[in-house]
Parts: structure tokens; C-alpha cells; sequence
DNA sequence: ACAGCATATATGCATATCGCATCTATGTCA
DNA sequence: TGACATAGATGCGATATGCATATATGCTGT
């Protein structure tokens, strides 16, 4: 067991600690936020990535972050990365877990919260256009393992080459794909990756894509709309070479 | 919008920002850990508070915390703060979530990740036992809302008397109940807070009360006898005044 | 105009699960 | 020895799901 620097705080309670802590006397860690920006494109479950321009792990693909300020709290953070780095605000973000290893980053201690954020590929790539002065890229998630049981996970980009992440950051996109596997059942989360107006199809499309196996489509259209949660629109989707499908829209169901 | 402390480093990447970083230049918070340390006892679900013994919020009762070392893992400092106050290692721990408002602690700005952590009521009274020094109590957990909405929780002592929380622990509570909650279908999480060895009804009073209602008999039973968790030892229960009931015990199945 | 095609949408059926009721078994205790 | 409380097993209807089949409809090529 290696010496802990407050050892001689030992005795004291909690209470006595923080009553006689002294903000300058034990170094304190960073706390930065990660944001794990993820959509679906073309039936794939794709992230955004930064490749890194400088030193260390240059050359290696990143997923936006930044420190948090001592005035603003975490959540807010995020939702300032997620407004500066990519030009986005209003989407769905959540937290996601928070990493703490002390050799996570190797110039300085960084405590990191990962939030996990959710946007359509229409509106991300709007966002991107605007903005095209960062090295930054959608690549496309590929879960070695099934289920929801979780663990690191490799990214490519559009020709299929890997891609290799920076830091722990395979690791937390690990953990924000288990995560969104594991909510797409019980909470409405799916939405937040459709426009206003989708088919039943495109909806399964999602669900299929994040958890990368095919669904009964029968199964999956009494359920959804067993839910309540889907509203037919009486109006029909245009521009597909086939017979067009009934639009639907979201509608929140009251929690009683 | 309020001004930014590092509004200077905006257009920088975060790769700049952090190759520059001066970690006396600007402010960082605080980071501690909190523990939700829950028990099933007596069919009720409780978790241990201490009082606080000095301003502010003295007399209030909260969750053992502590500050997070620089060197020293996040996780490893919630199992330290365990092993220093409650004199327990080696049970169940794991991260909850982290709570970050600038106004959480009314002193400085504290960034808190939670833990929530289970162990028998047994083998915690036996912990407690040999350090009576603090003013500590199993308090039961009250959910004023049911299945796994969450929200701020209730919590009494022994007499029914209600306890005020101080800071946020009561939110941090509520969220620890409600990922209980939601664990306790699809994870073997139950076994925590049983001896080695069980009976089906005591493992049904366990999910009782963490669920906060009763559950059916028959399929509860039909349920863990499928999902192949358990195992049959053959021995009966004894010091019961009617019918004893087999002694099962937990085998971890194999994840395929 | 019309046949063919691809997809949408609806229906039927076997199976598995779950809630509920009923029945039997087995220990303690008066 | 019998009442009693709980353990443990069985049957049944309701519901969800996987799979197959049947029908509907817009688009496209001839």
C-alpha cells in the first residue's frame, strides 16, 4: 500500500477535513469533460473523432473534450465543448461515466467525466460543414463483442482502414456503446437519432444499428406500436423507388 | 451567459490547451468521492449515515465522503474512504454518477463522484461494531416514488423519525436506489447482500425490498430456478419455527 | 396500359413467460 | 397427534415473441 499524502488526515472526520481543508496545501487533479458524439448514418453506428495535431498520441483519433471551469458545472461543460468544438446545442446529452485512473493522461492528472451525446447524422453533418477547420472525421463503430457486455471497441473511417484512438478513449466509447445498448430497450432514446418524421423502418434501421444484429421486423412493429409511443402522421413517405411507408412522429408518453 | 474564466483558450484545440496547461493558472475544483453504502435488513433497505458534527449542515446526516488523492485512482479513494470509515474492503463497490453544480457544498467548489457499494447487514454490523466512535446509524431508505423513476429520497431511523440530509445526498441517494433498482433484473447484484448461503425466500425478500413491493411467489421462484444462477446445496435451513426451505447458493453463470 | 417487383402492412399460429390459483409436503408447536 | 405456517409443485389463462403467410400499394421497365 503506497503512502498516502493525507495520511495525517486520517483521524479526522469529514466534516473536521473540509472545515480545515486548505485549497493550496495537496494538488488538486484536472477535471475535464470527454463528449462521446454519436449518430447513425446509413445503418451504421458512427462517432466523432478529432485526429490530434500535436503531441502526445499526435496522429491518433480523439474524441472532443475540455477542462471544466471552476464556475460552471459539469454538465455544463459538455454541453460547451459540445456548442464550441461542433457548433451543436439542444441535442440529447447524458452522462455517461466518469474515468479516474491516475495514469489516464501522461503529462498531468486528469480526472475525466465522458458524457454520451445523441443527434441525427442530418443535423450533425450541417453542424460539421460550417466548421471544416478541425481534422475531424464520422467513423464507424465495430463492437467485437455481442450483447451488452462491453469493453473496447475499434473505429473506422469511411475506406474501412482502423483508426487508432488517443488515451482511454476506446475504452469510454466501449462503455457509451454498452450504455446505449443497454437504454435503447427501456427508454425512448432512439428518437433522438430519427428526424421528426421516420417510418417504422428507419426506426427499426436504428435500433439495428446499435445493437448490430438484425431485429424481427414483425416482433419489432407490434412492440413499438404495442408502446403507445409512435403516432401515425396519415402521411406517407416520398422519393423511394418502392411503395412508401407511413410516416410517424414521437409522442413522450405520460409517465403516470 | 455568464463570462468564462477560460474564454482566452477557446479558439485553441484541446491538445494545445493541454500541452500549455499551467496548473497554477487557473482554478481547479476539488474532487471527492461519496459512498452509498446500502443493506437489506429486516426486509428494509437501508444505508449508512453519518451526522455531521460541525458547520455547515451540522446535525444533518450524509453519506461517508472524502477527497480523492493526486495519486491515487478515483475508484481506489471510494475503496479507502471505505476501508478507513467503515472499516470494510473486498464488497461489492461500484461508480454511480458524478455530481458536479458549482453551489453543491456551500464552502468550495466540490466535483463528487458516487459510489454505491452492498454488503450483508451481517457482516456491516460487525464493522460498525469495532468503531462505535462516530455517530453513525442504518437509516431505512423511504422512496416516495415507485418503479425506477428516481428523485429525492426519504430517510428514518429506527423510530420512523425522519432524517434531514445535508448537501445533495439526498438526490445522490435517489439516484443510487433507482440504478439498483433498475440492476436488479439483469444482474446477479442481489447475491450482495446475502450470506453465502440462502434460500429462495430470503432472496425474494431482498428484491422485495429494494423494489419497494411484493413480488409473486411461484414466478419469482420459476424465475431464478430458470435463469440457472443458483444452485440447490441440499441442506435445509434450521432455527425456523415451521417448514425449513433448501439452502441455495450463487454460481456466477459463464458468459458465453 | 400493364406485369413484375420490392416493400409495407395485416393475420395466423406455435412457443415461452408471467400472474394467479390450487394442491401437496414437511417442519414446529400446543 | 393434529393444527399451523411455510416450502415446493402443478395447472391455466393472458400476454409477448418468433416465424410464416397473405394482401396491399407505389414504382419501373416494356
Amino acid at each position: 500500500m503506497k503512502t498516502n499524502p493525507r495520511n495525517p488526515e486520517v483521524p479526522q472526520s469529514e466534516e473536521a477535513f473540509l472545515a480545515g481543508y486548505d485549497s493550496s496545501r495537496f494538488p488538486r487533479p484536472s477535471v475535464a469533460i470527454d463528449l462521446v458524439l454519436m449518430t447513425v448514418e446509413d445503418g451504421e453506428l458512427r462517432v466523432l473523432l478529432l485526429q490530434r495535431q500535436e503531441h502526445p498520441a499526435r496522429g491518433k483519433w480523439a474524441m472532443p473534450g475540455g477542462f471544466v471551469g471552476i464556475d460552471e458545472s459539469v454538465d455544463g461543460a459538455a454541453r460547451r465543448v459540445l456548442k464550441e468544438k461542433v457548433r451543436l446545442s439542444g441535442i440529447f446529452v447524458e452522462q455517461l461515466y466518469t474515468f479516474g485512473e491516475p495514469d489516464r493522461d501522461p503529462r498531468t492528472r486528469v480526472i475525466s467525466v465522458a458524457y454520451f451525446a445523441l443527434v441525427t447524422a442530418h443535423t450533425l453533418r450541417a453542424a460539421l460543414k460550417s466548421q471544416a477547420k478541425e481534422q475531424l472525421t464520422l467513423a464507424t463503430i465495430h463492437t467485437p463483442w455481442a450483447g451488452e457486455r462491453g469493453g473496447a471497441v475499434e473505429v473506422r473511417d469511411g475506406t474501412g482502414t482502423g483508426l487508432q484512438l488517443a488515451f482511454d478513449h476506446a475504452e469510454i466509447l466501449g462503455v457509451a456503446v454498452k450504455r446505449l445498448r443497454g437504454r435503447l430497450k427501456y427508454s425512448p432514446i432512439a428518437y433522438q437519432l430519427l428526424p421528426d418524421e421516420f417510418t417504422l423502418r428507419m426506426l427499426q434501421t436504428v435500433h439495428e444499428a446499435i445493437l448490430s444484429r438484425e431485429l424481427n421486423k414483425d416482433a419489432f412493429r407490434r412492440r413499438v406500436l404495442g408502446l403507445g409511443e409512435v403516432k401515425a402522421t396519415g402521411r406517407l413517405e416520398s422519393d423511394v423507388d418502392h411503395r412508401p411507408a407511413e410516416l410517424y412522429r414521437h409522442c413522450p408518453v405520460t409517465n403516470e
